[in-house]
DNA sequence: TCATAAATTGTGCTCGAACACAGTGATGCG
DNA sequence: CGCATCACTGTGTTCGAGCACAATTTATGA
């Protein structure tokens, strides 16, 4: 069995491959019989043009530009690289070049510094982490202006054009609360936000909501929603006063991968009454919840968004094909048992 | 930038392609030391051959056999079909054509007519749920015979070379046992298998000695862990027997997707204090979830395994990829606030 | 030494789509 | 009529790898 190809198409319209070609392209310059006739024909076979021979002519290398923050600042990003290894592995033989850049994660100025350096490059598309509303939002119009496709992750710049890839924030924060209520005893809920910057804020506020929204949707729920916010430095510290505060405490949600802090607070205390959801697989994160002091880690999944990030850039160059607007990632629950075959590589 | 090819390193080396293209395929004929300096070269300059390249001359359509169970007899079948779907969306430029047999997942008989079907439909390649052991061993030899390359998923045939797509299910009823302990009262705990035949009974055990392992491991856990088989027709009723007769019960494990079945005694006789883990996201499961009669389910992802395999065995076609021998994906654990994702199609 | 076989190497065509360019026929206009 | 213009259509080349076959060089034997 063989596929169509244009020869055969216009074999069976009795015109050359060249007019089918015209119909295809609508390059004009066909008579309008002749067109309808072709495209009725088309339509009829549902003709696929064959991909790999329309890509044979072109043997350029893709240059892919990278900007993510460093995973040397926070190994939260760690796995990132992983993931567009992955990618980049899959679809080596296409011809894509890699150029990764750096920025230091609470740094605005080096992430402009390394989107300068990475432009410098002349990438065909754009992989990137706009940690910075402001900042990201600029540059991601300067994009436009170039006409560079681009992809984010992880963040999620409203009102934007870009390609977004990630998780519904407010959703996640309701699987933590129905999480903590159900391993919980009736008492009180804490949300802890540790070492944020403000910049970052629509994350963890987004989280919050979806969390609150959790326990004001319950009838008869009696608990207090309480939020501590903790800084760099004295966040243990802070936390244990905050705790002797509120003997009530039941549980404890931390809106991102510093649960590790927490957890240890509540082990050196020993108050194994209070359960602990956090997000993301970290190393120490996961001791934790072998230990049983962490109950429930929140898998956001950024080796997967940022191979999903580079799937679709590589395959919107080789293959044409549309990137969607959004791709909301599931939210994977994790505990010690669940938990190693998403570590797998 | 360009990339690599054959007329580039024939150039370097002084040589034709043709004598290139001798070494890359080790096609003999050619002088050692020319051999060898082109070799050399292939490694220095990490040639890639261009894959789109490679493949434009096979212009023939591929036929893919599939072979599993029909969703009218069992809904839990019914999303496969959509992964399918989606794989063949992705790759229907490449050429591929479906052949899809549906037998009874209660007979053998029916399994090993769909199988003579879809062979005589002479497929290039073959997807397959080998749900029952001795038939599909034996339909797996014969593929081999014929040179087939096979993927099978859902159900693991052990000591077979079929390449297998699924979930460890040992650790899945381990995570199921990790869910119940976390959210129940201290008590008994009962593994409930319903409607299975001995000829799927690979699929629960595996289920049950994780889920008792988990038990078995904890150090000073004083609750029984129960065991109630129960068949097509009486499985409600001989389930509220086995309630009143074990008035310690404090949760349920159903091994399979029948959860729905426990989860309407449970609602009945108004025992919310039974905490109730089960598999598979089928509508009626969903809703029980929702209600908050059925804590956590496990998402086996059939969609995912059925897209996989196929992904697996197009890439295999197309690109000449390595399947690999067994592909394990994560345990998800699905909670009424976190299920909406995984319904996506 | 020369014919012939064997070993090695080079050439040219194929695949399907894309596109540049050449070719055809009809019409208009001085 | 001559010729330019226009609308449309056909032809031929390109991409990179693969492979058949031609061409060349080297080895062998009488």
């Amino acid at each position: 069995m063989k596929k169509y190809t244009i020869k055969d198409i216009a074999q069976l319209a009795g015109v050359s491959k060249g007019t089918i070609d015209r119909v295809i392209h609508n390059r004009g310059n066909v008579a309008k019989d002749v067109e309808d006739k072709v495209k009725q024909l088309l339509a009829d076979i549902n003709y696929q043009p064959n991909l790999i021979a329309r890509n044979l002519k072109n043997n350029k290398i893709y240059e892919i530009g990278v900007l993510i923050p460093d995973p040397e600042k926070d190994p939260y990003w760690e796995v990132c690289m992983d993931g567009i290894d992955n990618a980049l592995s899959e679809f080596n033989a296409f011809g894509v070049r890699l150029n990764t850049f750096l920025y230091d994660p609470t740094s605005t100025a080096d992430f402009l510094k390394n989107n300068e350096a990475m432009l410098k490059t002349t990438p065909d598309v754009i992989l990137m982490v706009p940690l910075f509303y402001k900042e990201a939002k600029g540059v991601l119009e300067h994009y436009k202006l170039l006409n560079i496709q681009v992809c984010t992750f992880n963040n999620q710049i409203t009102a934007s054009t870009a390609n977004f890839i990630g998780q519904d924030l407010y959703q996640s924060g309701r699987v933590a609360a129905k999480l903590l209520h159900s391993i919980s005893d009736v008492g009180d809920m804490a949300i802890i936000h540790i070492d944020e910057q403000y910049k970052n804020a629509v994350h963890m506020q987004e989280k919050e909501k979806g969390f609150k929204s959790y326990f004001y949707d319950l009838e008869g729920y009696e608990g207090v929603i309480l939020k501590c916010k903790l800084k760099h430095g004295d966040s243990e510290d802070k936390l244990s006063l905050f705790l002797a505060k509120h003997p009530n405490l039941k549980g404890l949600f931390v809106t991102n991968s510093k649960a590790y802090h927490a957890a240890r607070v509540l082990q050196t205390e020993t108050k194994s009454h209070i359960k602990l959801v956090g997000y993301d697989l970290l190393t120490e994160n996961i001791n934790h919840l072998k230990k049983g002091v962490i109950d429930f880690l929140i898998h956001q999944n950024p080796k997967q968004q940022a191979y999903l990030g580079m799937k679709f850039l590589i395959e919107h160059l080789v293959f044409e094909k549309q990137i969607p607007e959004q791709f909301l990632l599931p939210i994977d629950i994790i505990n010690s048992e669940n938990v190693t075959p998403f570590l797998r590589p």
